[in-house]
Order: C-alpha cells, then structure tokens, then sequence
DNA sequence: ATCCTGGCTT
DNA sequence: AAGCCTGGAT
C-alpha cells in the first residue's frame, strides 16, 4: 500500500473544481429528484453496469407500475421481468425482487436499515449499499464507481492497477462532510460528462466480453420466448438455431440460477 | 470495437 | 483473480 494521500490544500482545489462543474452541468435525473430510499434503491439497482440514457425510461414506468418497496414485493416474477426486458443483466430483475421481498419481511419494509446489511440481499454490494445510504440519506460515506475511479486515477496521475482499498482511502480523504449526495452526484456528472473514458484512456475496472453471439445474447432470446410462453427445449432449439449441445448448456445454467424454471420438459419463468 | 453509477460464482 | 451476465449507443 502506497502513500497517495494528497495536500489539504489539493483536496480543497480538486473538491471546487467539481463543485463548480457540477453547478454548470448538473444532469436533471429523475431520481435526483426524489430522497425515497425505495426509488434509489430501484435506480441503482438499474444503473449497476447500464448507462444513464438507458434507465431513464424504465426507471419512470417502473415507478409507476410499483411506487413502494412492498407493492413490488407482491408482485409476480414474470410481471416484473417483462418490464425489465431490454435493459440487460435480467439476473438484476430477480435480484431486485428477492431484495425487496428480505426488505418487507425481515426489515419491516425500512430500506435504509437493510442495506446496511446488504450481506441479505441479493445483487447489493459494498457499492450499491453506500450508494444507496448516500443519495436517500446524504450519509457522510464515500463510495467508489467506475466514474470516480476514473476521476481519482486521472486527477491525481495515479496507476489504473490502484487497490480499491486505496481508492477508497483517498475518496474519504476528498470526502466534503455533509455534501455526501452533492459531491458524489458532481463526481459522476465530471466522469460521466467531461472526464469519460474515451477521453482520457483510462480502462474500467472489469471488462466486458462481446456481446455480438455470446451466450448472453442467447440468454436474452430466451428469457424474450419463455415471456410469451413454456417452451420445450426442442422448440427453443428450432426458434433459435444454436447448437442442441450448448443451448442445454445455457438452460441448465440458467435454471441453476433460477432465472428459468423447469417442469418436465417444458422451460418457464418462474412465478 | 469499446463503453456503461457492479455483483456473483468458481 | 478471473469469468460470467444484456443490450444499445458511440
């Protein structure tokens, strides 16, 4: 672990810079717009890996359709993987789900008390659980994107291999105290806008593989039939032309997830 | 061809 | 540590 920790007087620097960014460039969100602990929650939940052009229109409908945690959570599987369709990872549907489904019966529907134990639910992580504490909350946290480690790493001429353990160390040391939602809505409007990727060359963290032929496009196709109706593995065969061999590969895999369900012969979506 | 407010599994 | 998960925009 190296010393990369910077001047109080470059923090107080770097923290105007982004302040006064933001206040030229701020992105009008929807969920900007709203504290609901839910609403975030549903928005994060979207945005994990997906860009912000994308969700808006589903995160709308989506608040329409069910404006609270337990609305959702009494809803059926296959309702609420329809309206996720077409925004990609459809894993995070049933995680969504599942996780307000541990909200209403385990923390009496208090969103901000359990994703402090986000170890309970489903498709939250150490990013996401922090997130949601400081955009619902204003909690005076520091949580690390792929936009904020790109501003850190290009900011302060660090290396792209840095741990994010000290990534971390040096976005609480940037941390403004009490300006927690302000600041890191700033540090994303800089990444996302000014700082991007392409611009600076700096790489995310996790890449992704070719979606063009991949299993996930199969995956999707899939999930798109069975939302119509049960299919028998030979019929999504022949709507689909992939090999026999590596589309049970597929089904097995994702009724291993329990993103399909299978009786008999016939594939579903689980209810 | 590469990116996007990550998380889960092995 | 590395592979896997969707789909659209650039």
């Amino acid at each position: 672990m190296t010393d990369i920790s910077p001047s109080e007087k470059d923090i107080r620097t770097f923290q105007q810079k982004i302040f006064q960014f933001y206040k030229e460039n701020k992105r009008d969100l929807p969920w900007r717009k709203t504290t609901d602990s839910y609403k975030i929650l549903v928005s994060e939940f979207m945005l994990q890996q997906t860009q912000v052009s994308r969700v808006i229109e589903y995160y709308t409908r989506w608040m329409n359709a069910w404006p609270t945690v337990k609305s959702l959570a009494i809803e059926s599987y296959k309702k609420v993987l329809n309206a996720w369709m077409g925004l990609g990872y459809n894993r995070r549907a049933m995680y969504l789900h599942n996780t307000t489904k541990v909200i209403v019966d385990e923390f009496h529907g208090d969103v901000l008390t359990a994703v402090k134990h986000y170890e309970k639910l489903p498709g939250i992580g150490l990013y996401t659980s922090k997130a949601i504490q400081i955009f619902a909350d204003n909690a005076d946290i520091a949580t690390v994107d792929t936009n904020i480690r790109r501003i850190f790493i290009s900011e302060f001429d660090l290396d792209e291999s840095i741990s994010d353990k000290d990534l971390f160390t040096l976005a609480k040391q940037c941390l403004p105290s009490g300006k927690s939602r302000d600041w890191h809505n700033a540090l994303m409007d800089y990444g996302a806008l000014h700082l991007t990727s392409r611009k600076t060359g700096i790489k995310p963290k996790t890449q992704q593989s070719n979606f063009q032929g991949s299993d996930r496009q199969i995956r999707g196709r899939i999930l798109r039939l069975l939302l119509k109706e049960d299919q028998s593995a030979y019929q999504l065969q022949k709507e689909l032309k992939v090999e026999s061999e590596r589309l049970s590969k597929i089904l097995n895999k994702m009724v291993d997830e329990k993103t399909v369900g299978k009786t008999n012969k016939n594939y579903h979506v689980p209810h």
